[in-house]
RNA sequence: GGGCGCUUAGCUCAGUUGGGAGAGCACCAGCUCGACAAGCUGGGGGUCACUGGUUCGAGCCCAGUAGCGCCCACCA
């Protein structure tokens, strides 16, 4: 008694870990520089080194697996440089928030013992990400895994620093800034999010110094009054002309301020009068260096208000202040009004506070210059954005490029290589000689060192191997966010240091977003971990189903592609089974074809394989995947291998055939391809290796134009066989030599007579014949006559179409010649199909 | 205020140079056949956002409209 055949079931628990584990030992990701193979380098965008995969990452990841494997089974030295950052903001506030669970703030380590204990969470905890991109299944050079923080990366980047401190690039200057009271530092313009507040806008009145009248301003922040050194009005404006020369008195706090004209003053907003506080607005700062005005800062870098807002004020938050303004002014009479008022208002993407304009001393990069040579690069195609759209997103950002502050008031990152000593600055990377020389607090802006991340990680400036074999790469793979934050400085500094773009081709992919199409985040609880597919279903699944979502533009994660996916693994070890099982092997070499069926696949996978290569030039992955999963689901599976069963294929060319697709799919599906490829008799040596060559073979027309009508026949005999309710088990046999298919099937002698022709009219076009046996089933004449009567309709709706077409007199003569031939042969064929169909149908009544 | 993108089946999305609209999931019907029930076969389902234009012919090209999304700019 023998119990149901199991079939053997691909795990991917069980087969994906031994194999990344293989790819490890045999070195598959571990570059060679003294190798003789054209290099092919990736920089992987470096992740927080406290970070977790997320599926941005996974989809990045695999994208970029995808072109190092590829390029590495075609032959090149595939360097993908490995290693992640310190991410100075994120990692600080990780670590702090840990220490916070203990009742330990930073400031009670102090700032070296805290920067220890970040080092320690890192030598824990930082390496997870990595482990998860090998799960992931990704090929990255692990042994040369590095951190932004190594002792040679931070060499590199203060030797950046210094170089562009000589160059007088960088400066350090008192001047406005994006100041983040949650996070206590400045922070650059791409660390700023705009959002929408409904604040009040109110309006005050400001008495003429000579007792004249008044003016009166409108604004959203009451409490930066205490700030304000000047009153502004257009000159053009007729109401505030006589105005502008004259004094006014700030009240409240009594300076006397000027009135002067601006152009920058819209006279349609507000009361058409601005109040100017130099230190908390950067317009009003622009205002205020064009007329030479001071400053007073009364908002502090502690997020309170200062001493210089008067002792009333003074160490309130702005809230409170403002509420104690408003309050005093209302005494004193001088609100005019006061109304609810919407605008976008700037909060810090870092730590979600609302960012708080005030003039400070950083250390700021000019960046024009560098920038020049970045926007040639470009514009002359040395650097191609995919798709190209990003690349003018790029340039209008690159021609508009403001100063970078770059100074950072953290604890956590590159200290500045700056020291002080009374009035004395030194820029360099030792402390210079002498006594008393203290070093600047602050460190570098994360993306000052990430953007050097390319040459950085090569050794740079050592003339090391690997940067003169693998440097400048050729791909460089993100999402749309950090083209400027990262991307356009990575250009900048890789030709300012290295005198060569760092990269080439800038592969830009779609943001994945939530299923909901919100944005994917933890803290909306959106998110969707990527090692919780990866257990469902495994990372082949994942890879596959990510790349088909991975179309130019945004997509919603869809879990029914990774679902596809988990079908094509599925379908492609089935079909490594029942190749091996038929005695397919590989590594036979070039197959001559034995059957119509040979030659079809042969071409077929010849298609494949070009086109495939196609897509690969142009980052066009999701097509691939969609065309890796049409030839072996569609073509391959389910009609190759159905005429291999049906003995009209060869075991030989199914191998050959089979050996080729395995190594089209290899680079999205890399475990279950290599499990196949381990399974098939005659492999040898790693698929991710497999160099075998793949220049597609010759296209065969005639076997494929053949091939086209046996499907077609086979499928109108299933659907006649479904919709007469024949038995599925009826057989469906086919001979495709020498031009054409026989079709046997037992049950077409219930065809009434005649119907044959209408039903298979390519089969019986040059006159061979059906095979016919008993009737199985009788016909219900009505669900026959139903069944008719469709079938005419459809006859004489085609052959109206048709008629209408070439009735057309323009048609006729216009169209390409072979589209109004198809016409003509469509009036003869469907008026022939429709007078057979009326007969048959008459002879039922 | 400027720029970019999107709108195709119930859902998520493909759709090459303009020549009879596709996939996965979902749905209906039938199938445990010696690769595969994580499967197979057949089927239903679309005003390609809307309006106009170009063309013999438009999902595709052009103009406009509406809705949604993103980026940049940052009139208090």
């Amino acid at each position: 008694m023998s119990g149901p055949r199991r079939a053997e079931r691909f795990e991917p628990a069980e087969v994906e870990p031994r194999w990344t584990a293989a790819w490890e030992e045999a070195g598959v990701g571990h570059a060679d520089p003294s190798s003789d193979r054209p290099p092919y380098t990736i920089a992987i965008p470096p992740p927080n080194v406290t970070g977790a995969l997320h599926i941005g990452h996974a989809l990045n990841n695999t994208i970029q697996d995808v072109l190092i494997r590829a390029h590495r089974m075609a032959g090149f030295e595939t360097f993908w440089i490995c290693g992640t950052d310190h991410a100075g903001i994120a990692t600080q506030a990780v670590v702090e928030k840990a220490l916070a669970a203990e009742g330990i703030r930073r400031e009670d380590l102090g700032r070296e013992e805290f920067v220890r204990r970040v080092w320690e969470w890192k030598e824990e905890y930082g390496g997870r990400i990595i482990d998860q991109l090998k799960r992931l299944g990704c090929t990255l050079d692990y042994a040369r895994e590095r951190f932004t923080m190594d002792d040679a990366y931070v060499a590199a980047v203060l030797e950046v620093f210094v170089a562009l401190h000589a160059k007088g690039y960088i400066s350090r200057d008192r001047y406005i800034v994006n100041w983040d009271p949650g996070l206590g530092s400045a922070i650059s313009d791409l660390e700023v999010e705009d959002r929408e507040v409904t604040d009040t806008l109110v309006r005050i009145a400001y008495p003429l110094a000579d007792g004249s009248g008044e003016v009166v301003v409108a604004t959203v922040r009451p409490e930066t009054m205490l700030g304000d050194t000047a009153v502004a009005v257009n000159p053009g404006d007729e109401r505030y002309r006589h105005l502008i020369g004259r004094t006014a008195i700030l009240p409240l706090v009594g300076r006397e301020l000027p009135i002067l004209g601006d152009e920058h003053v819209d006279p349609e907003f507000g009361t058409g009068a601005l109040k100017i506080t130099p230190a908390h607005d950067p317009n009003d700062f622009e205002i205020a260096r064009r007329h030479d005005l001071p400053a007073v800062g009364v908002i502090g870098e502690d997020g309170r208000m200062t001493p210089e807002a008067g002792k009333r004020y003074a160490a309130l938050t702005p809230a409170e202040a403002a509420d104690r303004v408003m309050a005093d002014l209302r005494e004193q009479g001088l609100v005019r009004g006061e109304e609810p008022y919407t605008h976008t208002v700037p909060f810090s993407h870092r730590s979600g506070a609302r960012v708080e304009p005030l003039v400070s001393l950083q250390w700021f990069c000019d960046m024009s210059r560098l920038a020049a040579p970045a926007i040639a690069a470009v514009e002359e195609g040395r650097v191609r954005f995919h798709p190209a759209k990003w690349g003018d997103v790029y340039l209008a950002w690159m021609r508009e490029i403001r100063p970078w502050c770059i100074s950072r008031q953290l604890w956590w990152g590159h200290q500045l290589p700056v020291w002080y000593r009374g009035e004395e600055t030194y820029v360099g990377r030792e402390a210079p000689d002498g006594d008393g020389w203290e070093r600047d607090p602050d460190v570098l802006d994360t993306w000052f060192s990430s953007a050097l991340w390319p040459f950085a990680t090569l050794g740079w400036p050592e003339r090391t191997p690997e940067l003169e074999r693998f440097y400048p790469t050729q791909v460089l793979s993100t999402a749309r966010d950090i083209i400027f934050l990262w991307v356009a400085r990575m250009v900048m500094m890789g030709i300012e240091f290295t005198r060569e773009e760092p990269f080439a081709d800038v592969a830009i992919h779609a943001v994945v977003q939530a299923p909901d199409g919100r944005r994917m985040s933890k803290s909306l609880g959106t998110g969707i971990d990527p090692m919780d597919e990866i257990e469902r279903h495994g990372a082949d699944a994942l890879r596959f189903g990510l790349l088909m979502m991975s179309s130019t533009q945004d997509v919603r994660f869809s879990r029914e592609r990774i679902d596809q996916g988990r079908q094509l693994v599925t379908k492609l070890w089935n079909a490594v089974r029942l190749v091996v099982e038929r005695g397919g092997r590989a590594g036979a070499g070039p197959v001559e074809p034995a059957s119509l069926a040979d030659r079809w696949i042969a071409s077929r996978v010849a298609d494949a394989v070009e086109r495939g290569a196609g897509h690969l030039d142009r980052f066009e992955l999701a097509q691939l995947a969609d065309l890796v999963y049409h030839v072996v689901f569609d073509e391959y599976c389910d009609w190759y291998l159905e005429l291999l069963k049906a003995g009209e294929a060869s075991p030989e060319m199914a191998g050959a055939a089979l050996e080729q697709l395995l190594a089209l799919a290899h680079p999205l599906m890399p475990f279950v391809t290599e499990e196949g490829w381990s399974r098939l008799p005659g492999a040898t040596g790693l698929m991710a290796v497999h160099t075998a060559p793949r220049t597609p073979g010759p296209r065969d027309e005639a076997a494929e134009a053949e091939m086209a009508a046996v499907q077609e026949a086979v499928t109108a005999l299933r659907g006649y066989r479904s919709r007469r309710g024949l038995p599925p088990r009826a057989p469906l046999l086919m001979d495709p030599a020498p031009h054409l298919a026989v079709v046997a099937l037992d049950w077409v002698e219930a065809a009434p007579e005649g119907e044959r022709e209408g039903l298979v009219p390519t089969l019986l076009g040059d006159g061979r014949s059906i095979g016919v046996g008993p009737a199985r089933e009788a016909v219900d004449p009505e669900v026959e006559r139903a069944r008719l009567a469709d079938e005419l309709a459809a006859a004489e709706s085609e052959l109206a179409r048709a008629e209408a077409k070439l009735g057309n007199a323009a048609f006729v003569e216009r169209a390409p010649a072979h589209l109004v031939d198809a016409e003509r042969e469509k009036v003869e064929r469907y008026g022939a199909e429709r007078d057979s169909l009326a007969a048959r149908l008459a002879a039922l009544q």
